[in-house]
DNA sequence: CGGTAAGCGAGACGGTACGTCGCGTCTTAAG
DNA sequence: CTTAAGACGCGACGTACCGTCTCGCTTACCG
């Protein structure tokens, strides 16, 4: 997923790479990403779009991959963990937070994107999940872990494997459920189940 | 996900298609892609290794994607729904042979295709959702709803939820996790969890 | 040139082939050679549009040049040698003719492909002289030799020669000319200058 | 005939076509032209041939026909202007030179190809009446008009029509005579007889 | 007069080549 | 040394026909 920031040497000679044209790369792949998605996009489109020359995308990224993957990057969703409530409300809203920035054609690409990626290559696989998902799921982890106490819950589970259970049901709602169906009410109950199921009264 | 609106002609007319060529496209296919991944897949390659002309493949298929989504449709997951033992234990197996069966390059790859396909186009996602993950949502239900007396379940709970927490939670487990982590374990957890999340007592 | 006019075995079995099917699949040829020329003709065409399928065309000519050829032998130009009146009317007749015979896209191309045929393979080339142009010439020869006496033409010329010189000069008006251009007034001076070469009191 | 249309940029920017790289195709089509023949020659064997990806030919020439054109173009033949002598000599020379230079396998695929090009469209004919025969014809007239009072030839005779009966003579030996006959003492006997037929005396 | 071998329309088959598109690299002149 | 432009070798795309090969049906002849 890594992807050729090869920092300039230390004495660069000759005239230095433009950031606005690194720039306009990006953005250029991200519109026609969402335009025509990964399918279509060709380099040569990003280079026109972008009003550039091949050359100057290449040398910036090894291939078409590398840029659309670095792309995509720009757009991870952001977890608001600073959400107030009790937990089935900040859970909730963290969700909906996620949702809204995935469900969209771009946010689609990006997710897809990434599990084609992950099944196709187990190298980049780990290094992803060390990287990204881990991180992600640890995020989830402690914002549930600070409730532990407040809401009683089970001393005997993985608080890890909760959030996996409440990331795959996400996932699986955002790219399996047609767009047309309310994906609001069935995570607010989803997330029921799961802190009923991890709550110590039971 | 069938591409082969073939419109039977009333009295079918001129030599029949062979249903060997038909077969040997499909199996060259699959292990094409097992060999190579869908990005290296190439008509050629596939005309090739299964003795055939490019037009006895186009004949059949209207293009390179539409015989993909094909071939992976035949190596769908068949659920053993006819397992016996409490419900932690006929889910867990369930969910065992699911992921068995799918924790292989080819069927990672159908996954993934799957559901590229699904976030690029809301029209066969509508009728894939209906066509496909509905009826597998349903049977899964079934099985749970059997279970509904003897294991005590709450009243007030869509069971269908239920199944999709379960199958999103199998599909993250094999999409995101690496090769290397030990699914078993985690998914015999994530069930108590959603199960103790469902039933009665608490 | 000669094509598989296979004369039926002697003893005779099964259903004789159509000569009904024979004609229509010639006509179609022609029709089509004329509409879309040489190039872009296909032996598809020509068996949708003659209503026969393609085994009845490969059944009685070997490949699709066979059939074209065997299809332009039917519009060979038919010399009228019965024109009456002194030399000059009656070459310019002759002459006239031919070249209303051929002036169409149908005869264009029947010339063109016969000198493509003539001019890729030299045992074609040979007999198509001895079975076609030569007669051809002798033909012509022979209406002039009636008129040596009665025009007082040399002796010390070949005939044949004259014949010649006078299909060359129709050819290229016919081939090389633009089709504006008018032919008649060229070829009754070109006539005259012939034979004048070849008359005696020079 | 001339197909390169490539409305030269004012400023010619980019990568220019390599001229290197121009010659080979041309060369490369050329040399399978005379091997194979115009029928069973393909771009992908040129390309092949040439060292050079399909899409450098496509990038020049439109078409396989283009292409072939063009090439044939090449080697268009030379008229010798410049022989010494009386005016049969020097027709017969410039003759015998056309047909030494038009008598091998490429030189008539050439002459048979222009041949059915032109039968086949007449604004190409038309154009190329233009800008290739008729100049040829002028070249001959010109020729012979410098002769006219040195030998005495009528002056009611169009030159240029003698230089059709000329060149249509020539092409049809070329073209229809077997590859066996004696092209030469013909020719000789020809052009006695055309210039006898112009001659002031008779 | 009924059986049967060939003819027939239709269209699938293994191929070859077409002309197009996009990849990642290379070559210009200008900055 | 970077840039925009665009040519380059290459490989795959999906299409069009080639000439051959089944299909199920029809038709004339021969016994």
């Amino acid at each position: 997923m890594d992807t050729e920031h090869q920092s300039v040497p230390s004495v660069s000679r000759g005239r230095p790479r433009s950031t606005k044209v690194h720039r306009s790369i990006l953005e250029a792949t991200l519109a026609l990403l969402a335009e025509v998605g990964v399918e279509r996009l060709s380099i040569e489109m990003v280079a026109k779009r972008a009003g550039v020359g091949k050359s100057s995308i290449y040398r910036r990224w090894s291939s078409k991959e590398a840029l659309i993957v670095d792309a995509l990057e720009q757009i991870k969703p952001q977890l608001n963990t600073s959400i107030q409530g009790d937990l089935h409300e900040v859970l909730f809203e963290l969700a909906r937070n996620f949702i809204q920035q995935m469900n969209t054609p771009l946010g689609k690409q990006m997710l897809s994107m990434l599990i084609s990626t992950l099944s196709g290559n187990s190298q980049i696989s780990e290094s992803f999940w060390e990287k990204h998902s881990l991180p992600k799921t640890k995020e989830i982890s402690s914002v549930i872990e600070n409730y532990r106490e407040k809401e009683q819950l089970r001393n005997d589970i993985h608080i890890d494997l909760v959030s996996d259970l409440l990331i795959g049901f996400i996932m699986y709602q955002l790219l399996f459920k047609p767009p047309s169906s309310d994906l609001e009410t069935d995570l607010k109950e989803g997330i029921k189940v799961i802190l009923d199921g991890i709550s110590q009264s039971e």
